[in-house]
DNA sequence: CGGCTCTTTGATAGCCTTCAAGCCCAGTGG
DNA sequence: CCACTGGGCTTGAAGGCTATCAAAGAGCCG
């Protein structure tokens, strides 16, 4: 249940048994949401935190025109919300991009663990500094990047992120995100998108259909990339 | 001297008496930097974090080509660096853009805070989680808004953040950044940035010369920024 | 008065957006 | 079983925003 988070962090720190028993503890309440559900509202105020054990969701803003932004992506193992435990007031939302199953951890069990647990209030400390990480990946990518590379780059990134906690088979991961959502997490048209991902496609790197990534040829791709996952922590050291 | 990052604090909840006197005794060492010198090199595992005591430093990294995109400025009270401290090893650089004058403090110093003051640990982490909270917006506006509404949130931002520490005179403030750096912020070419920066002004909401700002129309500028402040967490509020 | 960096301007090219329409496929209902 | 429907994918064309190249002005310092 609770392994993917555990998988998690023992890629960036060890983890004491004790410190394991009161993970899965964190699993009081479970919820399910369909696609397309809002898992966290903005302008909310969540009395609890957000584990994703099952499914993909996103981080998203609206613009006033109505366009959207996707500024992160959580797959299984993310402590989605972490955010929202010192934030309080949500400035944006969170949404399923498949059904998700996630668990609810309360808000005055964090300020517990804060409270005694030093080392692993640091790892879930170290868990939103590495989501900020991620971030930072993309205004490099938004910013100097062609929109190739980009892509490329976020499929780099999925590879990785989903290799942690299990979820890849050899070179290949579900993606269940339609093109017109991951032209909203780079930023791009939908059109465009269409356009680049076939670029990538035809250099013959990368395979998407039917809701799965079958990477080609990975050192081709993160080259496209300029792909360097140092950002993404994952060492095991004391922290 | 540590006055800023406890007005930053004192923005988001309560500071006891005893937290702040733990709060003085963070700067046992302080160092100056000169423009363009690097404060924290990427790749390196500095043993201390930083924050900035006076002057403005930005967060950023270079691309194979050798483009540079910033990914984030920070100005005085803001706890740079606190980011090394949980994840070990740097993914980026720091570099002065004017003159700095920025203390450190030992990691050693920062895990006791972990392990004795819960409250100030998550006003730690609130800052950090503040730090990606601003990176979001960037992400929003590099992905979904025109360059001048984005050159119009960066200003806004840094009135708001700036005005927090009481480095404002009245819409004005120092910004000691030439258009190179702003357009790496922005992930804009130099000469595109210049012409942003044109229509701004002869729209009459905005003065920018001699390294110094001047909001002529906060209402319109906002407007044309989208902007809305709540991803900044400045509310007194229990965290 | 140079020499430097920073700013500004003009011209051209290209990446990306928008608009529009056709295609593919799975699910639905007759 | 098959037409219908809707969402997602693909393609083409036109235009705009932004990059690049180039060069001239402006301000500062030795």
């Amino acid at each position: 249940m609770i392994d993917s988070l555990i998988l998690n962090l023992e890629h960036r720190d060890l983890l004491t048994d004790d410190e394991k028993a009161h993970l899965r503890k964190l699993i009081t309440l479970e919820r399910h949401f369909a696609r397309g559900e809002d898992i966290v509202q903005e302008r909310s105020r969540p009395r609890y935190s957000t584990l994703m054990l099952e499914g993909f969701s996103a981080r998203y803003k609206l613009t006033q025109s109505g366009t959207r932004q996707i500024t992160a992506l959580h797959l299984p193992g993310d402590f989605v919300d972490l955010h929202a435990f010192p934030l309080r007031l949500m400035d944006h939302g969170i949404m399923a991009m498949s059904p998700c199953r996630v668990a609810l951890v309360d808000h005055g069990y964090l300020t517990a663990i804060t409270e005694g647990m030093p080392h692993l209030t640091r790892l879930f400390w170290l868990q939103t500094l590495i989501d900020g990480a991620m971030q930072r990946e993309r205004i490099v990518a938004m910013g100097r990047k062609s929109a190739k590379s980009h892509l490329a780059h976020l499929f780099c990134e999925l590879f990785m992120r989903l290799k942690v906690v299990n979820l890849t088979e050899g070179y290949s991961f579900s993606l269940p995100l339609t093109q017109q959502e991951l032209s909203d997490v780079l930023g791009l048209s939908i059109v465009h998108l269409n356009k680049t991902l076939q670029t990538l496609r035809r250099d013959g790197v990368l395979a998407f259909e039917s809701e799965r990534v079958t990477i080609l040829e990975w050192d081709r791709l993160s080259e496209i990339a300029e792909f360097d996952p140092t950002y993404l922590s994952l060492q095991v050291e004391p922290r």
